[in-house]
RNA sequence: GGACCCGUAGCUCAGUUGGUUAGAGCGCUUCCUUGACAUGGAAGAGGUCACAAGUUCAAGUCUUGUCGGGUCCACCA
């Protein structure tokens, strides 16, 4: 019946197939008392993120375990949604707005969110619609969105429950801060990258005789202007007797203690450093310890400010460099150094960020951290691969306070509000009268929650907390997450956290890191370096399965990927394809869907059976140990070398055999489930056109490993092994002779024992079409021939005669040559054998092993030098 | 300054708890368009497992050090 074309079309599969599932909601779970729950929540790429390699790697990987759990009997629930990603959207939305020339306080906060949401009604489904087109099985009809209502109420509900324990804090302190979002970021928003940049040294006058000074160096001239002291360490014997001085600040002429304090190292720069407690995390602790002004000389835009005296309204680079220009007139600058340092970024723009000094809302983390920590330690969580442990859990024993406040509108509101009393109130909707005050005028706090802040709730507020509710009961703790190591921090860490705080458990059991997706030079692909590949070009390319296949194949520690890597999955696609088609056409209807394998004497259809099962077992042990490139070997080695290029090879001639019909068939059919995870959309078309579509393979039963290990036959596998081997050797004498392909060759065989008889009595006819040779003639020795190659497989041994081939001293050569090595291997062996101290400290299964070996090698001597005597 | 990872064939990587003569894909060489597939088939070349020392009967695999590459964390101004 097929009319399979000669090219599997995987553009017009993958549609057709994309949209039947997802017409069908064949994804979509629901709970099932009885059946065992499998979830897992996809990392929510940004609201505002177009699809790149790292998605599409994460989610084939999450794919793939979604697929083989459900193909298992599981009820699966892969939760998808998107983030609203704070920041990144609100820059996306001011960009517009900037084309017309206006801001966001040009429009004010209403009409600012209304662009906001349109933008992502517009918008926001970009990213998911890609995500289908790689074929995630996600659960569709579930997809969520961080600022959902319900979703929204979660992340309300935590902030007032932390609140009330007192989890929840505002505080004046040193925070990044990103002068072009304008807003606040967490310590892990801000990405240090290494700067060249340089130290300066300059010199401050002491107050009472101004020729002499002491010199301090900086980083950041232009803080300077914030200076209230100058410390140096109290053990630094260079500035004794300076402590009760005071200092001139150059340009402003301010008055400047002196201080002693231990955080000074003597040996950095003078060892006398300015302090600047409103630009400084360390001089904010000097700051406050000594009892200093905090003097903010900054804007938040980034500009001086009128503290900053003549400098005020200056960009703080432009004033860096003007600062050190009055300096150098000044004659105060006494020189200038090259010093890398690491210097903060904003990791949404890449703008330089200040430390600044602000009222921001803190989540204190110690306490949160606790369980999260021991979850990670005693194994209730496992990382995988098992490195990652330990960055996970350094992190959390050096917790820092999380900065949760963002200045920013495009977010969840905090909610908390102010009447005219010091203790504000936090309240899920607006409050009428102040418990405290009676005050019934509140305005709420401007500013929204960091993104993460909801974030972290994923795992159960997709699920409806903190409504009770049957969804959360069953589908909640998830089974395993997929993540890139990028995110331990913002997310998988949270997530922990509060997955105990507000679920009393762990939010999943195993946390799947994969590498990050590199070009070919190793250099991260990134759309600024240009070197990015575009998933949905390679899909339109190659293929959706080809690419899922070939970043798997791929996937070692980091990836290094380039176009043509896309080529392997591509052509592996193309080769099931085809093998289907040959099956296919060769086998009638009746024979195509027997339930298992038949009973056969074929010993190519035995081995096959039994290649598929150990294959079988291997995929299976390798996926529930997250080695997907591991198990997508183990298949492509199958399918490709045994199935293809050995069974049907062998088989194609024989298909008026009904029993190869089935077996072919079914192992093609058992193949497909086993790919199926893998390569969904060209599984899921062959199923299709062998089963004439009773149900998506989709939705089909993986193949039991465990009942059909039965089928296994260890004897046929052996027996086979000889065969191929036999072929191989063949083969290489006509290829080296050059003999063309379409001519025959005679060939005598030669064994001891029946069993190697009846292999090649039985299997004459494989032999003669796999190797071309005229007959198969077996006898008890091997004739003696002058002009001829000969060689030995196993025990059997053959003889192809070659009139004026052959240079007969050359053959014997090779074959003493590998009497040679054998010979060297056997004397290793012996050596090994002989010693006392190998024979009483190896386990005895390992000196079995040896003399085994010991013994084939004899044998093979023994047997290549009889060869060696019909060469004459 | 701390922590982690990597160095195996020309390239990209496997190599599970130490155990024969170390594997795959791509690339390369030679041959082959016989109706499943040239996105294919057959045969082949190519490695003193970065280096050094140590542990062991036995090291690509374990330990230490050196060199080279990468990543993350950290308030040295």
């Amino acid at each position: 019946m097929s009319e399979l074309p000669p090219r599997f079309n995987f553009t017009e599969v993958e549609a057709k197939w994309g949209k039947t599932w997802e017409d069908n909601q064949i994804f979509h779970a629901t709970p099932k008392p009885g059946k065992k729950p499998y979830s897992i929540v996809i990392p929510p790429p940004n609201v505002t993120g177009i699809l790149h390699m790292g998605h599409a790697l994460n989610n084939t990987l999450q794919d793939i375990m979604i697929r083989y759990k459900r193909m298992n009997g599981f009820e699966t629930c892969w939760m998808a949604g998107t983030d609203h990603a704070g920041i990144a959207t609100q820059n996306v939305v001011e960009k517009q707005l900037a084309k017309e020339g206006k801001t966001r306080y040009d429009i004010g906060r209403d009409e600012m969110l209304k662009r906001l949401w349109s933008w992502k009604e517009q918008y926001g489904g970009t990213i998911i619609n890609q995500l289908k087109k790689i074929g995630s099985s996600c659960d569709w009809p579930r997809t969520r969105f961080t600022m959902d209502d319900g979703y929204s109420d979660a992340v309300q509900e935590v902030f007032i429950r932390l609140y009330e324990k007192d989890l929840i804090y505002r505080g004046k302190r040193i925070i990044n801060w990103c002068p072009r979002c304008q807003t606040a970021l967490s310590d892990e928003e801000a990405e240090h990258k290494e700067t060249q940049g340089n130290l300066y040294y300059i010199k401050y006058p002491f107050k009472d005789d101004l020729n002499k000074f002491i010199t301090v160096a900086t980083t950041r001239p232009e803080t300077m202007l914030g200076d209230v002291a100058v410390a140096v360490n109290p053990n630094d014997e260079r500035y004794k007797g300076t402590l009760d001085k005071k200092l001139i600040l150059p340009i402003l002429n301010r008055e400047l203690r002196i201080i002693k304090d231990e955080l000074i190292d003597p040996a950095f720069g003078t060892g006398a450093v300015k302090v600047t407690p409103a630009h400084d995390p360390n001089d904010f602790v000097m700051g406050t310890r000594h009892k200093l002004d905090f003097i903010n000389i900054m804007n938040p835009d980034g500009t001086l400010n009128e503290e900053a005296g003549r400098f005020a309204k200056m960009d703080r680079f432009k004033a860096r460099a003007a600062v050190i220009e009055e300096l150098k007139n000044l004659e105060l600058l006494e020189k200038i150094e090259p010093h890398t340092h690491a210097v903060g970024h904003c990791y949404r723009c890449n703008t330089v960020v200040e430390p600044y000094l602000s009222w921001q809302w803190f989540v204190k983390m110690k306490p949160l951290a606790e369980p999260a920590l021991k979850a990670v330690v005693d194994g209730t969580i496992k990382f995988h691969p098992d490195r990652w442990t330990k960055v996970y859990t350094n992190w959390m024993e050096n917790i820092q306070d999380w900065c949760i406040s963002r200045q920013i509108w495009w977010g969840h509101r905090i909610p908390i509000w102010y009447c005219d009393c010091p203790k504000p109130i936090a309240s899920r909707t607006a409050p009428t009268k102040c418990p405290n005050c009676g005050g019934t005028k509140f305005t709420q706090d401007e500013d929204v929650l960091d993104t993460w802040f909801s974030s972290w709730l994923w795992p159960f507020a997709t699920f409806g907390w903190p409504k009770d509710n049957a969804d959360l009961k069953f589908f909640y703790p998830t089974n395993s997450l997929f993540t890139a190591s990028e995110i331990i921090f913002f997310w998988v860490s949270r997530m922990v956290m509060a997955g105990y705080e507000f679920m009393g458990e762990a939010p999943f059991k195993d946390v799947y890191i994969h590498g990050t997706v590199r070009d070919a030079k190793g250099r991260k692909m990134s759309k600024s370096l240009g070197n990015a590949l575009d998933p949905l070009e390679i899909i339109n390319e190659y293929g959706a399965d080809a690419l899922r296949f070939s970043l798997i194949m791929n996937s070692g520690q980091d990836l290094f990927i380039s176009k043509e890597k896309f080529e392997g999955g591509r052509n592996f696609a193309n080769k099931i394809w085809n093998a289907s088609r040959l099956v296919l056409l060769n086998t009638k209807p009746e024979n195509k869907n027997i339930p298992q394998p038949p009973v056969t004497n074929d010993l190519a259809s035995q081995w096959i059976v039994s290649e598929f099962y150990l294959t079988l077992a291997k995929v299976m042990n390798a996926i529930d140990d997250y080695r997907f490139s591991e198990a997508e070997n183990a298949i492509y080695d199958f399918f490709w070398k045994n199935y293809c290029d050995w069974y049907l090879e062998i088989s194609k001639n024989k298909f008026s055999d009904e029993k190869i019909q089935q077996t072919a068939c079914f192992i093609l059919k058992e193949s497909l489930r086993m790919m199926h995870p893998f390569m969904p959309f060209v599984t899921e078309e062959l199923w299709q056109n062998i089963t004439e579509g009773e149900k998506p393979l989709s939705l089909e039963n993986w193949p039991s490993a465990k009942t059909n290990i039965k089928f296994v036959n260890p004897d046929a596998v052996k027996q086979m092994e000889t065969l191929i081997n036999l072929v191989s050797a063949i083969r290489n004498v006509r290829s080296q002779f050059n003999i063309k392909p379409q001519e025959s060759i005679e060939c005598h065989f030669s064994a001891n024992d029946t069993q190697s008889k009846n292999l090649l009595n039985s299997n004459a006819e494989a032999l003669q079409a796999l190797v071309k040779i005229k007959d198969v003639q077996v006898h008890d020795s091997l004739p003696a021939m002058k002009d001829a190659v000969a060689g030995v497989v196993d025990s059997i041994k053959f003889i192809v005669p070659l009139s004026g081939l052959v240079d007969l001293a050359k053959e014997k050569e090779k074959m003493r040559q590998e009497i040679t090595l054998a010979e060297k291997s056997i004397a290793g062996i012996s050596q090994r054998l002989s010693n006392e101290a190998f024979t009483s400290k190896a386990p005895a299964e390992i000196i079995e092993k040896e003399q085994a070996t010991l013994t084939q090698r004899q044998q093979r001597i023994k047997e290549l030098e009889e060869v060696l005597e019909n060469l004459n």
